[in-house]
DNA sequence: AGCTATTCATAAAA
DNA sequence: TTTTTATGAATAGCT
């Protein structure tokens, strides 16, 4: 645009060409950077040369202006994929979908849902996989509870003793200290023992409503 | 750049903003096509106005330009996720995967396996949720065995049945036709009637293997 | 939205 | 490539 005018189509020589390219392509980021600059726009231009070399300028980030048009009156996708990362995205997602509806199903089975379509030696399958897995949680279940009655059979047991010995003991206090028990000190640290024998604190252990669970296991 | 010569630097007026914004924008995108159609040039131009519009050109395919770059000279995600389907994506992944773990974990349970942490009212659970299992499946399989040995019987019997009319049958053909049963076109018809008698076809039901299930079912 | 004086961008040449 | 130069293009400030 000086000297001649020139007709906007593709210049056929070559040094030319990349002449012009370099210079045009100056003055093309220079006018976007001032239009972004005085005009307060966001703006991102790529320029690939003829022979492949990038160049680019953007505002801010060129990755948020892409994000942006990708999104702005496109339906999300029009730069979505990058047909690599999004792709595999997409059927790894796939796989994990597929992979609970499988077990969901075996889930269903397991539990007596769902059976009809099945065949005769799928339904010996699933029956011999119930037989095991029953056998076992009826297994640990009742290892469970053996060991904590043991383990209330000891503690009470203990109380028994504890409390053997403190009635062994209440006689022989009663008997010598009678109705001044208050007035002396070393009475005060007999009477100490007798009440700590009398109230016993309850059995805390958390986990052991035992009474209410041993109806059922060795009810089958 | 005319008249008076201008600072680079936002205009407060926002009117005259705006109409700049409008002049060089129209500027700065004929210079852009220019340049792409003068050099052979890839040229991709955004821009966002400060009230949020957007404006685009781009010489070839937007989504070209924009996966190129991003994959030019940028290890593959400079761009490739717009932080918003990627990380729903990833999200959506976790709770899937999550999803995943917790049926796998159910399915062990009811399997047997990895008891060890579970208290007694969620063995109790599980054992129940077994006992409903098992008793459904080996309803179901029962239902099926019955109706297949009804379903054989059936096909037993009509078959008896037709081996006795054979039966009867054969005495009065060789009786009365004897050695000139291939010479006749008469008694050829019944020759016929004679080899589907003895010739059945095997009991074909695609899921018969009825001899070898029939020992399990009913052991328990 | 049009003008127009001026500055800017740049084709051709070096 | 970059610089120079002459000229066409773009546009700031007005209407």
């Amino acid at each position: 645009m000086t000297r001649t005018r020139i007709k906007i189509k593709k210049i056929d020589n070559i040094t030319a060409r990349q002449v012009t390219f370099s210079k045009r392509r100056r003055g093309l980021f220079k006018k976007a950077e001032e239009l972004s600059v005085l005009c307060d726009a966001e703006v991102g231009l790529i320029v690939f040369s003829s022979t492949g070399k990038l160049f680019d300028y953007s505002s801010s980030s060129m990755n948020d202006i892409v994000t942006k048009y990708s999104t702005h009156s496109h339906g999300i996708n029009k730069l979505d994929k990058p047909s690599l990362e999004l792709q595999l995205e997409a059927s790894n997602s796939a796989k994990l979908s597929k992979e609970i509806a499988d077990r969901t199903q075996e889930l269903s089975w397991l539990k007596g849902d769902d059976l009809q379509g099945l065949g005769l030696n799928e339904l010996q399958q699933l029956e011999k996989t119930l037989e095991i897995g029953l056998d076992r949680v009826t297994d640990i279940k009742e290892n469970q509870i053996m060991s904590q009655i043991s383990e209330l059979q000891k503690k009470l047991a203990e109380k028994e003793k504890e409390a053997m010995l403190c009635k062994a003991k209440i006689p022989f206090m009663v008997d010598s200290d009678k109705g001044i028990m208050q007035e002396e000190g070393v009475s005060l640290d007999s009477t100490n023992n007798i009440s700590s024998c009398i109230s016993d604190p309850p059995l805390e252990d958390g986990s052991s409503d035992i009474s209410l669970t041993l109806g059922l296991p060795f009810s089958n």
